[in-house]
RNA sequence: GCGCCAGUAGCUCAGAUGGAUAGAGCAACGGACUUCUAAUCCGUAGGUCGAGGGUUCGAUUCCUUCCUGGCGCGCCA
């Protein structure tokens, strides 16, 4: 792709001059080490220290043997005018070099954004591997809630950004239905349904105790009438169990749905099992030796690559474990040829995270081939107090009522304020206030701010300039700097995003960049009496508004032309 | 007991590969709407980066010990 004005090369440009004026201090006996070390440029914290710093001199202290000031001087004399890369360059603080760059090379970034379009940002550093994320995942045994929510944004939008630069994506959902938990929802199920018969039954709190379930089990009774109570009760369990797993199945998928949260392959563990997988991955790992037989079970040697005990696939009464499974579930995954797994798990599965490096291990892949994203926990408040919520009893708040109550907006956002890895207390009011306390709304807000401009614009006859049409001297504000150099961070921070799995550092972009909008605009008038003006800064607002749009629509959240 | 994650302003949290005087939002206080949308902006105040030690030119960041909180440590799923 084309990067022409973004400041990933212009920091290669910059380590081409501070190597050649390296080289050239050598011949000319400056310094003398002879060492070229890996040059680094940061963007400093502070607008004073410039654009761009290296702490090249530094480093280079000990080798030469010199104060880094006395370095960093031989080096600026060296680097001379720069032909006209930058304006300024400057020895500073202990011995760093900064460099201040011509303002005309910020704003090439505009005609970039407006040539490549939606393009814009997006990389193919990914190669076109394949990558899986899987998400969710939850058991068909109940409704999704918070806590699945912010996972499954959190999936939907690492998903996103790695498609973004230039992995292949498949969003998968892995649906555990097998296992006694079904069985445990078949009899949850058939003990409601005879309830509502009438029947008095214990119903034992090893059973589901939600609402849902006595919904579910009326159902069956209005469609199906009495008939259950006919079969053996085996028959009628399982019977239950397919449906209300279905049932509940096709619940989360409308729940998904409303979310905007969308998977293109649902896997089930019961066809590993119906498939022989389960069975097949044990044989794998055999051939392998990585499995031996003790105390009448059969272990997987998961020590070896760093667990902190093996781990039973085979108990002693004959039944696979869940490992035993997931092992198979994550062989076919390779099977299917992916370069890379990525799991969202929620956090309170941290501890099985060894188990599974290792079993990739085992399988004869790379531990980094999986990279496991765990999600914390959702506290939810309304006005700063805790919901209670337990999932045992069945009292707990839906994602469906949440997303009804708050917004889809508002609730994806929220859920991705957070780096994935900390708390996150999400409050009912504050995610629902249409004000400025809520961060949503700020963002979508500065959008919205463009498109009134582009109309006001449009009814005064204004056109938004084409690309190489506009003269960027009209620029003069250090606001409009400002943003063309933030608008410059879009393509790295996007990436970084994407390979870091941390979707947050986009919501952090986006404030930021709205914050400098609404700052500009509030100093500033963009349409103006001078048409060159006018038309410079429709031109930046514009790009402003794109790089909002284009991230938002990243995210999955709207970018409203009016609120 | 062992392991994982966290501890940064009154509150909620950012701090990319170790960098210069540690940032933002909310809350508090004081200002800006005959103006392209005030769902906005500007200003003031607010800190022993949990504590101690170490590594080095330089540590919120890396190592180590301790303290506090959350979670996990099954032939459960």
């Amino acid at each position: 792709m084309n990067r022409e004005g973004s400041n990933i090369p212009m920091k290669d440009r910059l380590k081409q001059s501070v190597e050649a004026a390296l080289k050239k201090c050598y011949a000319e006996g400056s310094l003398s080490s002879g060492d070229i070390p890996e040059i680094e440029f940061e963007i400093p914290a502070r607008a004073e220290h410039g654009d761009f710093a290296t702490n090249l001199a530094l480093g280079m202290a000990r080798a030469e043997k010199k104060a880094p000031r006395q370095i960093a001087e031989a080096l600026v004399k060296a680097l001379g005018e720069g032909d006209g890369l930058w304006r300024k360059l400057e020895i500073a603080g202990p011995g760093f070099i900064n460099f201040t760059l011509v303002k005309s090379c910020w704003f090439k970034v505009l005609d970039q954004i407006v040539q490549e379009g939606a393009a814009f940002g997006r990389s193919s550093v990914g190669g076109g591997k394949k990558v899986q994320v899987e998400f969710v995942s939850a058991n068909p045994t109940g409704p999704l809630h918070i806590g699945h929510g912010r996972g499954a944004v959190t999936g939907d939008v690492v998903a996103t950004l790695y498609e973004a630069v230039g992995f292949d994506v498949q969003r998968e959902y892995y649906i555990n239905d097998a296992g006694n938990q079904m069985n445990t929802l078949g009899r949850s199920l058939f003990l409601r349904y005879r309830q509502c018969l009438g029947h008095s039954v214990d119903f034992p709190s090893d059973c589901y105790q939600g609402e849902y379930v006595r919904d579910i089990s009326a159902e069956v009774l209005e469609k199906e009438g009495q008939r259950f109570l006919e079969l053996p009760e085996d028959e009628a369990i399982a019977w239950f169990a397919r449906y209300g797993g279905d049932a509940i199945l096709s619940g989360i998928r409308q729940d998904l749905e409303q979310f905007g949260v969308s998977h293109d392959h649902w896997f089930s563990e019961q066809g590993l099992y119906d498939r022989g997988e389960v069975q097949g991955g044990i044989d794998f790992l055999k051939q392998r030796g990585q499995l031996y037989d003790s105390e009448g079970a059969l272990w997987f040697k998961t020590t070896r690559y760093g667990d902190d005990k093996d781990r039973v696939l085979v108990r002693s009464n004959g039944a696979t474990t869940y490992f035993a499974s997931d092992i198979a579930y994550h062989k076919d995954k390779f099977d299917r040829g992916f370069d890379l797994v990525v799991d969202v798990w929620g956090a309170d599965h941290h501890g099985y995270v060894p188990r599974m490096k290792a079993a990739f291990q085992g399988l004869g892949r790379s531990a980094e081939d999986l990279q496991v994203i765990l999600v914390q926990l959702v506290n939810l408040l309304r006005g700063g107090e805790q919901v209670a919520m337990s999932t045992r009893s069945g009292e707990f708040v839906t994602l469906r009522e949440v997303v009804e109550e708050v917004g889809r907006d508002a609730c994806r956002f929220f859920f991705l304020m957070r780096r994935t890895d900390s708390q996150l207390d999400f409050d009912l009011e504050l995610a629902k206030q249409q004000s400025s306390d809520n961060p949503v709304y700020y963002v979508q807000y500065a959008h919205a701010r463009v498109c009134s401009i582009n109309r006001n614009a449009r009814d005064a006859g204004v056109e938004l300039p084409v690309a190489g049409g506009v003269d960027f001297d009209a620029l003069e504000l250090d606001e409009e700097l400002a943003l063309a150099k933030l608008l410059s961070r879009y393509p790295e921070t996007l990436e970084g995003a994407a390979l870091q799995c941390e979707p947050h550092r986009l919501v952090f972009y986006l404030q930021d960049l709205a914050s400098r909008f609404h700052t500009y605009y509030n100093r500033e008038r963009v349409l103006v009496d001078d048409p060159r003006t006018s038309a410079a800064r429709l031109y930046l607002v514009n790009c402003v508004r794109q790089v909002l749009a284009d991230a938002l629509g990243l995210l999955g959240v709207s970018a409203p032309e009016k609120m």
